[in-house]
DNA sequence: TAAAAATATTAGGTAAAACTAACAAAGTTA
DNA sequence: TAACTTTGTTAGTTTTACCTAATATTTTTA
């Protein structure tokens, strides 16, 4: 299962066109060594990727030669970035978790949530920052002992973590 | 990257677990051709999954007979089942998302969120029945309404998809 | 109970995405 | 410019998670 619909990317690939427009932003051009540091794997496999990236056409690159994004290209890598940024926004303005694990969190997640609930999930932070946070003169710090309180039996037994 | 540290499953070893104590809850028991039909995989598939959850101690099993869930793997089973529960109720009941996208989008997301994270989001729902949607008399039309609202430019050009 | 159907397993194969080791090309420095 | 360092590629391997085809086992039914 878990199949990849026909013009559906692997959330790999998704990560390097993600770092690749990341590291053009901040780096001006994004090598493959970069891309590698970013990315934490070796550069083989950043060759790898770029060859069926290039074939896919979504990024423009040649043998030991620049590496840049297509159009196509970078209309993925920004959908990409946008439901990070998002979803980043949410956990930590809203859910109010620790920076890191809101953006570990939010990398993961980016994946596999679709347009329409990333778009909604920027609402609710709106909700929050326009109305919840203004109420009376304490409306965060209201909501912060809200989430802190206990409520309702759910007691979930999580082995697995540290968060 | 995107290794899985030590003692955590991979999304598709997650999805045998769940599929299981789900079989197990309505048909009594967990058939190999039960949980490759549920998981849209073929039998040897799911052999093949049975043979890595009884070697890390999750499933009893033994050829052609009866499987079942060790203590250890019911209580991650559990903890996968609560978190799709928990985030379906959040898509569904918070961001008002259709049944359907709720149900795919809290299977895909439920790999890769947080235990702390889920706790919050129930806290979230909690938080939308008891105070938004009571507001007043119309709370849940009003913060439909909302959703619905234009808000901010937040103009994500979605190619890939349906929702 | 023998034949048919359903269920499960084995064997072998494929594709994605990583890896290492070895080599090649480019850039830097003495 | 020769030697060294950094960067990038190729070739080949590994792991995970699927697949098909063939075989074996169990259950049902005529």
């Amino acid at each position: 299962m878990n199949k990849i619909a026909g013009n559906e990317l692997s959330a790999s690939l998704e990560d390097y066109l993600e770092a690749i427009m990341q590291l053009e932003k901040t780096n001006r051009v994004a090598r493959v060594s970069d891309i590698a540091r970013y990315l934490n794997v070796q550069m083989p496999s950043v060759t790898g990727a770029l060859k069926v990236l290039r074939a896919k056409g979504l990024v423009n690159y040649s043998r030991n030669s620049f590496i840049s994004l297509t159009e196509n290209g970078k209309k993925i890598a920004s959908t990409v970035t946008d439901k990070h940024e998002s979803l980043y926004r949410f956990l930590r303005e809203v859910l109010l978790l620790p920076e890191e694990i809101s953006r570990d969190e939010a990398c993961k997640i980016e994946h596999s949530v679709g347009c329409e609930t990333v778009r909604r999930l920027v609402k609710l932070v709106n909700f929050f920052n326009l109305y919840v946070f203004k109420t009376k003169k304490h409306g965060k710090l209201w909501w912060k002992q809200f989430l802190e309180k206990k409520l309702l039996g759910n007691v979930s037994n999580c082995s697995e973590e540290r968060n």
